[in-house]
DNA sequence: CCGAGAACCCGAAACGTTTTGGATCTGGCC
DNA sequence: GGCCAGATCCAAAACGTTTCGGGTTCTCGG
């Protein structure tokens, strides 16, 4: 390993002008500061991110702390978080450690002990629940984190989107075009944005100078098979649903085929929207008739968490630092006025 | 943060002792270790991972490098990978980073930065080609590193599977049970381990004096795509294959697709078989008729990868560490004897 | 009572970096 | 000549840990 020792005795100065000098500090004369960076390119030298972090107290690592799931398609979205957000933060110069709990640690426990072990500089939250442990512990420590999403009960660094208006705009949309009985198969309710989204429902209905069917209003994991199942049931029911808005695409997916099954034409019989997070795993292009709905990229909220995070830590932030991202909206091809 | 330091004015020993007894060393009294630990535990000390690093010279981080692909299904694998890969790196005690290269970015170049920089014990590689330039890079600079496959080229560690015999134990199978036109769905021959499988279902030819039909020994990625249409393509040609050996189960999921459309049935009319990695993703149970093959679940090896790689950076292995592992085969219900 | 070990302990150095608090020199100005 | 400002440099300390090379007691056999 070359040191800034070599380079100094290389180029016959202290090790602190060469520290300096490639520092790019201003004390240090215009050739001399030449002459060190040549002999660094020439020795191959880099700088020792170890030693580096014991001296600055910081070591480039970002962190995020997931739990293995036993589910494929859950699974399937939090590889897109990862490999995002590693992309990200790789791309801004920084490390990222993934660190996988085991079924049944303590994540609460795991993130402060890895906070405590000095090596993490910040770490990056998703899917906050309500009074989330995570959260209190990682502020009680005062180390460095955001979130993505919210916990209404805490205040924290966060990049997001408008979940209200997720359930608003689609709501406001089937309900402009007549349709009253309308379907949510929420994303869970423990997590905000769940929560969120169906008062954004409740508002467009509101607005309407309507209220929703309580017992179409309904909370649990986004994944196909429980948009399936629910829209199986829904449908043949008495008074059945003329319209279902879906959490993510996953959802819409077994609404898809739940409406194919029962011989019922999207959107002749059903209107669907959903929220579309642009993931690749499961694009929305395979749908047919297209799928409308709201449109936020996750991956836009990537670059925004890891540059955000670093300014925090770097001390170079402003007042606020919390984001919010935008929204499209798009009814594309799976709605239509309700058949009377 | 507390320190040694902390735990030795709380004590009245010297940070030496106190180093050495939480170290479990041996010249420390053993109620002066014991209230030392206390001391320790009261505190809440957690040793500060970067100034150790600085002193042994172990940073105690492995790390990955991945190329991001636009691809859906090569993510999906890629995706079993990091986390089974992450998890047994946690479960060890050691910390995972994961590495996103940019599009068009030299990983060989990156490996070196990484190293260079001092942090990183360890890497793993994954899908190695011949020559594989990262491989030689990591030699030269001695680095720990770890293959998950290999390179004929170049000596290293590794951990493997018999690829050879996966090759030759469906041949042979599907040869025994009379099938003489089989085609072979291979993986890209530019990496070792689909050369090795055809070596293999050529040496199954062999044993019963036949050689196989070169037309039908096909080579690149392994997605549904690429299996439904060459399936679709052989199976339309004058002397369509009686049998099928697809290198992973999503061509074998194209090729159940491609039957389907064409009306054959499996295995009434053609035989299929599959080298299943046990991805949880593309889950085998979902096949019908049940697919048969060679099983080796890719999970086992993370663990042996992550152990391995720490001995070896803790210098305590032994003469040779590459591993290879064991192989499963099962017929199941996707294969007949060919209709005359 | 002496000397040799054993048992237990400690100061100081080291890892590679950044930073603090000067030191040295030059040139210009009174 | 004396003084000051600016430019350029450096020795040493510090970050928290491990480890080297001792030290000081204590016990015990001779």
């Amino acid at each position: 390993m070359v040191t800034l020792k070599d380079i100094s005795r290389d180029v016959g100065l202290s090790v602190t002008q060469v520290s300096r000098a490639l520092g790019g500090h201003a004390d240090v004369n215009t050739d001399t500061r030449a002459r060190v960076q040549r002999a660094a390119q020439r020795l191959g030298y880099r700088p020792n991110a170890i030693a580096r972090g014991l001296k600055t107290g910081r070591s480039g690592i970002l962190a995020m702390i997931v739990a293995g799931s036993r589910d494929p398609q859950s699974n399937a979205h939090l590889f897109e978080i990862v490999m995002g957000l590693s992309a990200e933060i790789s791309r801004i110069g920084l490390q990222f450690v993934l660190h996988v709990a085991q079924p049944g640690q303590d994540t609460a426990n795991l993130h402060e002990e890895l906070f405590r072990s000095g090596s993490i500089d910040g770490f990056v939250l998703i899917g906050p629940v309500r009074n989330d442990p995570r959260i209190a512990r990682l502020a009680a420590l005062n180390a460095h984190f955001i979130v993505h999403g919210r916990d209404p009960a805490q205040s924290h660094l966060s990049v997001d989107i408008e979940n209200f208006e997720v359930g608003r705009r689609m709501a406001d949309y089937l309900l402009s075009q007549g349709h009253r009985r309308i379907a949510l198969l929420n994303g869970p309710e423990a997590e905000y944005f769940a929560v969120l989204r169906r008062a954004g429902v409740a508002a467009a209905f509101a607005a309407h100078g309507l209220t929703p069917d309580p017992d179409m209003m309904l909370s649990g994991t986004m994944i196909e098979q429980r948009g399936h199942a629910l829209a199986l049931s829904l449908l043949q029911q008495d008074a059945p649903p003329t319209a279902m808005i879906a959490g993510n695409t996953m959802l819409a997916r077994g609404i898809y085929q739940a409406a194919g099954e029962l011989d019922l034409s999207i959107p002749g019989d059903l209107s669907v929207l959903a929220h579309d997070d642009g993931l690749e795993l499961f694009d929305v292009a395979s749908f047919k008739p297209v799928l409308g709905g709201t449109t936020a990229h996750l991956t836009a909220a990537w670059g925004m968490i890891a540059a955000t995070l670093k300014q925090v830590i770097d001390g170079t932030d402003g007042p606020s630092l919390s984001r919010v991202l935008d929204l499209g909206f798009d009814p594309a091809q799976s709605t239509a006025k309700p058949a009377t």
